[in-house]
DNA sequence: ATAGCGCCCTGGTGGC
DNA sequence: TGCCACCAGGGCGCTA
């Protein structure tokens, strides 16, 4: 499932294939992917922009067009427009080569001018897609409301001290929160409480200063080694090419319920903490 | 404001 | 072998 490693990913392949290329149509193949427009209006906006940079924000993609779009029909547009994109769960956002075969679960489909496409799937269908521009400033609301990106240098251990304070909530819950912190997710949550030995269900407020310097480099240091290792697949995930991750074989608790502990040698166990699956070794984590 | 819960959705799994 | 209940979970809306 897509968490800021997988969208990261994601990410650095499309922005060295999209920048320069236009969009010559597009086709909506399940229109509620399509969360603000109609798949024609869709359409009608997107086609002849040019994409530009690709960003990442917590666990969405934006895709901004260049600023000197033209409809076709001599029309300027504004520069604001951008697509935003979130995965949810199962969803991939590949380029095709051109003449490729459709994948299964193909729910919107952007034909590039020198052939390609930019092809969103998705199995589950929870992924999203909002167009912003013209007049369309209704985004996903979890966008505005964002916490920091924990990998920029600004995300301080304070920083993150100020996101658990005063919390009563297990720290798990607080770290799935996306206006707490930006982009963790269920797998890398578990990873980096194991790493700080830190019980998910210790009260948020309640961890001492050394528990959030540890909780804070673990963040950091699972997410880096993730990045590196082109994220992780447990089942759906592939990244921009179709390739699926490696970090699977890095995971030190999560889907390892039953199996030893690599630091004491003792069982993981697996229980629920904020609705999730959680794995946890009860000696080394308190 | 905060915390918790149900819903969305489909394929895979495990029990009988 | 076949069927079905159940589970995975990110974001979001609702409730207390």
């Amino acid at each position: 499932m897509p968490e800021l490693p997988e969208v990261e990913t994601v990410r650095r392949q499309l922005v060295a294939e999209l920048p320069g290329r236009t969009v010559s149509g597009v086709r909506v193949l399940l229109p509620r992917t399509v969360q603000n427009v109609t798949p024609e209006a869709l359409a009608r906006l997107v086609t002849g922009r040019t994409f530009g940079d690709v960003v990442r924000r917590g666990k969405y993609l934006l895709l901004p067009f260049t600023s000197d779009d033209r409809t076709g029909k001599g029309t300027e547009r504004n520069d604001a427009a951008k697509l935003i994109v979130h995965l949810r769960m199962t969803g991939r956002l590949t380029v095709a080569p051109e003449n490729a075969p459709e994948e299964p679960y193909t729910r919107v489909v952007f034909a590039l001018d020198d052939g390609r496409e930019l092809r969103f799937a998705d199995m589950r269908t929870f992924g999203t897609i909002h167009f912003l521009g013209d007049g369309h400033d209704d985004g996903p609301p979890g966008l505005a409301t964002l916490g920091p990106e924990p990998l920029e240098a600004s995300f301080t251990p304070d920083v993150l001290a100020a996101a658990l304070a005063g919390r009563r909530a297990p720290v798990k819950a607080v770290l799935l929160d996306q206006r707490r912190v930006a982009g963790l997710g269920n797998i890398y949550v578990d990873e980096a409480l194991y790493a700080s030995r830190i019980h998910p269900e210790k009260p948020a407020g309640k961890l001492g200063d050394d528990e959030i310097q540890r909780l804070h480099a673990a963040i950091r240091a699972v997410l880096d080694d993730a990045v590196a290792k082109g994220g992780t697949t447990i089942r759906d995930y592939v990244d921009g090419r179709g390739v699926p991750g490696e970090f699977q074989q890095y995971l030190r608790v999560y889907g390892r319920a039953g199996e030893p502990c690599r630091r004491c040698g003792g069982s993981i166990v697996r229980l629920r903490v904020a609705g999730r699956g959680t794995h946890v070794c009860p000696v080394c984590q308190r």
